[in-house]
DNA sequence: ACAAACTTTCAATAATTACTGAAAGTTTAA
DNA sequence: TTAAACTTTCAGTAATTATTGAAAGTTTGT
């Protein structure tokens, strides 16, 4: 396998991944194609690398800046913007799971709030809503402190604290 | 906010949120409708209340019974199949992290190992290349191997394990 | 103030994904 | 063995989501 060839299959599968982190594929193959780039590249570049159209680049580069993934640089010299996405792995998955967090799981445990507080009138059927529901709102609330206090942790969390916990 | 209305409300808002955990709408609505059910249903009664199709609601039982969250019961004179769903938060948990760890992340981490361990040429790109992938694949395997640990506990570890850790 | 260089927006269109319903298949009771 | 009761399959269609490309918008140098 060649440099273009790992360089493909690893934003196609990044790419295609996208989907298991929230986002989609254009999205994750510019993320990618950034990734793995030694240098800052214009929008031109992702383009013509990704055969992307102009209109599609820019609003996912767009989305990237939302995120916080992806960030302007000027090059000196260089009237157009140049792109480039943070590189750090930890600090990557702390960005992705913060969003998410905010995102997705913040709003359904509103909702499961609100569901498991409906007035209990007794029946069989109210009684398995509100047990089930409040179920599922402690373990989701639980899952995302979790995700937070990972994600906070500003050192390589992932191999030392958790690893040894789970040996 | 009465007992129709909150059973709504969680139905889709557990259906929109399929995609966070890797499923289909129809899929989500018909494993949140068995999870507050009182007692199993048959797939009449299961497209009645959703609005769905026999079709759709055939598929997506099995797509559940694959995952291993939905079983097929027999209830007691009748002809006609009755399904239930894992009642249990946790074991659903369990279940989820570990068919998305088998279908989604172990074949990403495959794709990585392959792409960084192509030959390094000593080109500058090249260099960026594996040392990104290599990064990605560390950090993606050990996420992987953390969700099967949490999941290879048979207990209550969310409460009990996790959230102490990170006090 | 102008125009070149560049970016953003968005209506139209394409691609993907989900859903339907009727036909084919299967199981069970008599 | 038959037929009623039930389930599955799948081609066609609908709904959703992503992409294009050209026009409108913005910025910068002179």
């Amino acid at each position: 396998m060649d440099y273009q060839e790992a360089k493909d299959k690893f934003i196609s599968t990044w790419g295609s991944l996208g989907s298991l982190w929230g986002i989609n594929k254009a999205m994750a193959q510019i993320q990618a194609l950034l990734f793995i780039s030694t240098k800052p590249l214009s929008m031109e570049e992702i383009m013509e690398d990704l055969k992307i159209s102009r209109g599609n680049t820019s609003m996912n580069l767009r989305q990237l800046m939302d995120w916080g993934i992806v960030t302007k640089t000027l090059v000196a010299g260089e009237r157009k913007e140049f792109f480039t996405t943070e590189k750090d792995v930890q600090e990557l998955a702390r960005i992705v799971a913060k969003e998410r967090s905010r995102r997705e799981i913040k709003p359904v445990i509103k909702v499961l709030e609100e569901v498991s507080s409906i007035e209990n009138d007794g029946t069989e059927k109210t009684k398995e809503l509100i047990k089930q529901t409040k179920a599922l709102h402690e373990l989701t609330e639980t899952m995302d402190v979790m995700i937070n206090k990972l994600v906070d942790q500003k050192q390589n969390w992932i191999t030392k604290s958790v690893l040894k916990l789970f040996k």
